[in-house]
DNA sequence: CTGAAAGCGCTTACAG
DNA sequence: CTGAAAGCGCTTACAG
């Protein structure tokens, strides 16, 4: 594991260190000679230049970083996805790190981030912002929200407003006759799960719905919650007749304790989920949704980024959200009209 | 964005350089007065140590990489979830690539780690070993394959054995009464698409089955091609009663072509899926699959990378596979009376 | 256009 | 236990 440096690469071309560097990093001032030399040496050893050294002296590392709060959660996947789409044209490498909806994994991840000295980072963050992401910020790297973002930190961020689609889901179940909706909440130290939750109460008064605080469970975002949230709901004395989950793993999981206990999602309990996963379409009934859209913002998100990187101060970016109607929160006879299978 | 560097904090300390450092690296060879006063002077000054610098030095950066070949794959998404939190234990952090199904993303990304000198890789490798493969495992670069191999590349590897998932899917569904199943397979440029395609060739045969190559459609594991290679089976003249998809994705594109040609699954065409997503015990009818662990394989893969590291030489490692059967490869009989919903 | 030299922020023998 | 110094692999003013 002995590796290639520049010096070998310079001694084979037979030029000096300097001028193989010059060569190999791109700068003008070389000759089309050195140029032809260097490049071949290079190829021929197989060179590939030592980023820490590199980086060490230009401050540049080419590589950003973006911290998700938990890969399983099929939203967040195509997000990474998205991102990376964007960044692969700009010459960037992304880094991908998980941080499993734990603070404690997202402060590792960024501590690594920090240490490797990326040029900037997209985070859907956890917690106050008082561990890592304040050292992220204090250090003056350049940094981007994504989905989530913290109170008193003030970052450029893309997220998604939640309030139209919440709003139309609520009016929909009233319409359908719905007066107990239960809801199934994100945790409230996540600004996702604060908004959600506000824009849901808003709605219930709006629509004039019973606003019984047994109605609303908090869960973590992650599908177990989901389960044990619709147990909680199913078992009360008044159970809803409609839920609301205010992601996608926790609506799974919701899927999943409904059926468990015999009932029909649809004619027994009606089901509307946050984020328009595509599985979500292929279910029987096919699950309501509430959809915005991930491609872009995750490409907003590499915009934001790259014009904080050029010193750039871009404002922040609010993506609609909108109900999409399906079986699921339909009246039976609907869905037997609806349903081809 | 002016870093504060070791130097710093020996200075605040009133120490030197050298002390510093050893204090900073749990060197033994310091005394209690300097490490109170340069861990003291770290922590007032938040210094982070500059990892550029530090594996510069020492060669090591107690980083690993992991490159998945589809984040939006939930087989992939779980993996990493599984040597995430398997390296979690072990101090090191993982860096995520998305290859996304294409050589190209994948080189970028194995490039960087080698820029980056991460002290390991684990990869769910692309192509024929020709390009990024080649230099990491030149370079001795201490790396590990997951799910896939490379023939020709023989690094230690923690694989799944397809054949008795396959062969038990097949059997079941001649037991079904089922003489021709059409089968989306992986591309062949890969060693999972390869092996599951000739297990399915050869359990063809032990079932007596009809080899009908119109029977077999190549896709790419990724969804569209699902649902174009099903379009394909259910135009033929003589369609396939079942058919069985090589990974989750292409089983998703099955289903919605499956339900758009206003087909039922089950009943009109059987199912069955390699990969066991949770989501897929949710559909309804709930999908039979092929099960392996994932849990395990990311487990493993960590363990192996571990010792490759230790300078050890590990064995590969097979893991097993076995089908679950479920709704949608029964009779519709069978279907009514096992249906809850 | 080119080379010698300084320096990026650390670590680590080498003396003491 | 501690400090001065060399060096990891690069880049980049500085002269020429």
């Amino acid at each position: 594991m002995t590796s290639v440096t520049i010096k070998d690469v310079a001694a084979l071309a037979g030029v000096s260190l300097a001028t193989a560097s010059r060569v190999l990093s791109g700068h003008p001032a070389t000759s089309s000679e050195s140029r032809a030399r260097v490049t071949a040496a290079a190829e021929q050893l197989d060179f590939r230049p030592n980023a820490q050294a590199r980086s060490l002296r230009s401050a540049k590392t080419h590589v950003l970083g973006l911290l998700v709060s938990d890969v399983r959660n099929p939203f967040f996947a195509d997000l990474a996805h998205a991102v990376e789409q964007a960044a692969l044209e700009t010459g960037y490498v992304i880094l991908l790190g998980n941080a499993n909806e734990l603070e404690d994994q997202q402060n590792r991840f960024l501590d690594t981030l920090i240490d490797q000295r990326v040029d900037g980072v997209i985070v859907a963050p956890q917690g106050d912002g008082q561990g890592s992401i304040s050292s992220l910020v204090n250090r003056g790297i350049p940094t981007v929200f994504v989905d989530r973002t913290v109170d008193g930190v003030s970052v450029p961020c893309v997220t998604t407003d939640s309030r139209p689609g919440i709003s139309q889901a609520v009016k929909h179940l009233a319409e359908q006759g719905h007066r107990r909706i239960g809801y199934i909440a994100g945790p409230q130290s996540i600004s996702t799960g604060r908004e959600r939750y506000a824009a849901f109460v808003e709605a219930l008064k709006e629509a004039g719905l019973d606003q019984d605080p047994a109605l609303t469970v908090f869960g973590d975002f992650q599908l177990e919650s989901g389960a044990a949230a619709t147990e909680r709901l199913l078992q009360l004395e008044d159970p809803p007749t409609a839920i609301l989950a205010a992601d996608s793993p926790m609506a799974v999981g919701a899927v999943a304790k409904i059926r468990e206990r015999g009932l029909r999602i649809g004619p027994d309990v009606a089901l509307v989920a946050f984020d328009n996963i595509n599985l979500f379409a292929l279910l029987s009934p096919a699950l309501s949704v509430i959809d915005h859209s991930v491609e872009d913002m995750g490409r907003i998100a590499v915009d934001l980024l790259l014009k904080v990187i050029d010193g750039e101060d871009p404002a922040s970016v609010s993506l609609p959200s909108g109900l999409i109607i399906r079986e699921s929160s339909l009246p039976p006879h609907s869905v037997n009209t609806q349903r081809k299978n």
